[in-house]
DNA sequence: AAAATCGCCGGTATCGTTCCCGGAAAGACG
DNA sequence: CGTCTTTCCGGGAACGATACCGGCGATTTT
C-alpha cells in the first residue's frame, strides 16, 4: 500500500522511459508524430509506473477541459434523473465527465449555475432553461444545447424534446381504439409552455381527423398529483354521462385523478378511464397500473449529449431533435371497443 | 452582444485596473496583504470587465480544484437522486461542485469512475462501494467518505448512513402497537450487506422486548418489486391464519407484496397489512398508500459532503454518523389495536 | 549528386493562477 | 535624523500538460 502521496507526473514517466515529455505527450495523445514502438514502450512504462493524467492542466493548456454541465430542473425528479442518466452514460462513453446542477425553476440558482459552469470552463451545456429566463442563456458565451421544451426562441441552437405531437396522437388514437370518443382533456396551468405545445399537437390531430377540436371537454390544473385531484372532482362534478374517460396532460395528474375517483366511489376502470403522459415508474405501482404514454428520458440525455458533441465541432446542423413517444398500457383504460353502435353515438351526443 | 470569444485572464483586469496581476489574485482571494481601497477598485473593475476566475488554472496552481466525486449504485434510483440533490447542495453552498457517476453494482465501472475522479484530481469523494470492492477503494488515494451501508471495513474513513435499529424499533413498536404481534419480515437476499444489519437490529430489538427472535417468521426475496411479489406468495401459502402482517425491508418488496396480496384476492389493509422501508415517492400513489419507514436520503447526502470537508480540513473524527429515519403513516397497515385479548393471544399462538 | 521531402523526436514557450521573495513607502521610536 | 518595523505591492518562478519549431537521419526527387 505504498501509494505516492504526490501524483506522478509527465516527466516522471519521461525519465523513467528514456526519452522526452514531449514524446511521452504524444504517445499519450494517441495521433501525433511518434512510431508505434515507441508509443508502446512509453504506454507500457506509464501503465506500469500507475500514472494518470492530470486533466486540470490538459485542459489549460489545450482549452479543452473535458467538462460537460448539465442544468435541470430537479436531479431528485424521476424524469430527469433518467435524462441525467442517459447524459452521464453517454459523456462518459466519450471520456467526458458531467457536472450537474438543479436550477429548482428559479431564475437566480439558474443564472449562478451557469457561472460555475463559465468558471470551471466547461466545453459546453445542456440546458432547460427556467422559463422566460432567456437573457441569461444568450449571455452564456459557450456552446450549448437546449433539452425539454420551449426552443423557440433560439433559433440558431439545437435542442432535444420528446415528440409531443407523435403521443398525442398516438394517445387519442388509442383511445378512440378502446372505444372513448371524447375523452376529457387534463391540461396544465396557463403560464406553462408545455400546455400550449399539448393543446395545438390535439387541435391538429382533431382537423386531421375531421373532429371539431372544441367538441373535446377541457379541465385544468397544476402539474401536480393534487391539481389532478382538484381537476378530476370538477369533471367528475360536471360529467354525469356515465363512463367518464380522461386524458392527463401529466402523470402525477393521471395520479391525482384516479385518487379521485376512488373519493368519490367510482371505480377505475370499469366507471373510469384514464391515461397519463410522461411513464414516471410510480404509475407501475399504482392499482390500477397507469396506462401511459412513456417520453424516451434516458434517449433524451443521450442524443443531447450527442447533438452538444456536434455542436463543439463545428458540424452543427442547428436541428430540432424530437424523439418517439411510446405507448405503455397497464390497466387505467376500460375496452369499450365493443360495445353497441347505438351507446357509442348516444355518448357522443351527450352534452357534459 | 458583443462577448470576447477568449475570456479575461487575470492580467487583463490587472492591466484594466493599472495594478499587478499578484495584486488582482490577492483581491479575488479575500484574505493577502492588501489595503481594503485597492481591493474595492480591483472588485469592482473586475466586475464591470466580466472576469471570471479560471477554475482550472486555480486547481492547477494551488492543488485544489474545488471538484467533489459521488460515486452511485444509479443517479435514476429515486432514493440515490435525493441522496445526490442532498450533496449537490451541500457542496454549492460550500463553492464546490459535484461529479456524479453510476456505477450499475458494477465493480468495473466503480474502478473506472474512481480512475476518472482521479484523473480529474478531485479534492475528495463520497462513495457507495458494490459489495466486496474494497481493493479499488484502498487505493484510491484520495481523501473519501462512505454513504450508505457497508463500513465496517474502512476503521480509518467516516461513514454516513441512516439509522437502521432506530428504524427497526420504530417499525416494530409501531405494529405492536397497531395490535401486529408476529409479522413476516420479508428480507433482501443474503449476499447483501444491508440484510445482516436489517436482521440483526431485528433481533436485538427482539430481545431487548424479551421476545424470542426466532419466532418470527421470515421470506427472503430480491430488493425489487416481482421479488416481493414473489415472497408474498409464498407467505400467503404458508400462512392461513387470518390477518397476516409484513414488515418489508424494501419498499419496492412492500409494493411487490401489495400486488401479490391483491391478485390472491386478499384486500390491503383489511385481510393483509404492510409495512415498508426506504420512503420512495411511489409508495405515495400506491393504493391503499405504503405505510413506511422513511430514511433520510436528502439529509444524508449533505451531511456527507460536510464529513468529507472536515476529512479535508484535517479535523475528521472518522465517525460514523447514522441519521434518524421517520414514520410515515399512510393506510397500509390496519388497526387491530382494539380487538379482544383473546385473539390477539389466539394469533400469537397460531404455527404458520 | 545535390536538393527536397518525410518520419520521428527534443527543446522551449505557453496556458492562468498562486506562492514566495524582495523592495519601496510610510509610520514608530530612540 | 537614522534605523527598524510594518504595510502594501510588483516581479518572477512554479503547477503539469500541449503546441510549435527546428534538427537529424533516411528516403525520394530532379
Amino acid at each position: 500500500m505504498k501509494r505516492a502521496a504526490r501524483p506522478l507526473t509527465i516527466v516522471d514517466v519521461a525519465r523513467l522511459a528514456g526519452v522526452s515529455k514531449s514524446t511521452v505527450a504524444r504517445a499519450l495523445a494517441g495521433d501525433g508524430d511518434i512510431s508505434e514502438a515507441t508509443r508502446e514502450a512509453v504506454l507500457k512504462v506509464a501503465r506500469a509506473a500507475g500514472y494518470e493524467r492530470n486533466r486540470l492542466a490538459v485542459g489549460m493548456r489545450s482549452g479543452r477541459s473535458g467538462l460537460l454541465g448539465l442544468v435541470i430542473p430537479d436531479i431528485a425528479n424521476p424524469f430527469w434523473a433518467e435524462v441525467a442518466r442517459g447524459a452521464q452514460d453517454r459523456a462518459q462513453e466519450a471520456g467526458s465527465s458531467l457536472m450537474i446542477f438543479s436550477s429548482d425553476w428559479d431564475h437566480g440558482l439558474e443564472a449562478q449555475h451557469l457561472r460555475t459552469l463559465r468558471q470551471a470552463r466547461v466545453d459546453g451545456a445542456i440546458v432547460n432553461p427556467v422559463a422566460d429566463n432567456f437573457d441569461d442563456l444568450h449571455r452564456f458565451g459557450l456552446p450549448f444545447v437546449l433539452i425539454g421544451s420551449s426552443a423557440e426562441r433560439f433559433p440558431e441552437t439545437s435542442s432535444v424534446g420528446s415528440d409531443i405531437a407523435q403521443a398525442v396522437r398516438l394517445g387519442l388514437d388509442h383511445l378512440v381504439s378502446k372505444g372513448h370518443f371524447r375523452p376529457w382533456l387534463m391540461l396544465g396551468p396557463r403560464w406553462r409552455i408545455a400546455r400550449a405545445r399539448f393543446l395545438r399537437a390535439v387541435t391538429e390531430h382533431c382537423v386531421e381527423r375531421d373532429v371539431d377540436p372544441a367538441s373535446l371537454p377541457m379541465e385544468e390544473g397544476e402539474y401536480t398529483v393534487a391539481g389532478g385531484q382538484a381537476a378530476m372532482r370538477r369533471i367528475l362534478e360536471r360529467d354525469r354521462s356515465g363512463h367518464v374517460s380522461v386524458f392527463a396532460a401529466n402523470d402525477l395528474m393521471a395520479l391525482g385523478a384516479m385518487m379521485a375517483a376512488r373519493e368519490a366511489g367510482r371505480n377505475c376502470p370499469d366507471d373510469v378511464s384514464i391515461l397519463g403522459f410522461d411513464g414516471v415508474p410510480a404509475g407501475a405501482f399504482s392499482w390500477p397500473g397507469l396506462t401511459t404514454i412513456e417520453k424516451p428520458a434516458r434517449a433524451m440525455g443521450r442524443r443531447a449529449v450527442e447533438c452538444l458533441f456536434d455542436e463543439l465541432a463545428g458540424r452543427a446542423d442547428h436541428g430540432r431533435v424530437y424523439l418517439p413517444c411510446r405507448l405503455v398500457e397497464r390497466g387505467s383504460l376500460a375496452d369499450r371497443s365493443g360495445r353497441p353502435a347505438a351507446a357509442a353515438v348516444a355518448e357522443m351526443a351527450a352534452q357534459p
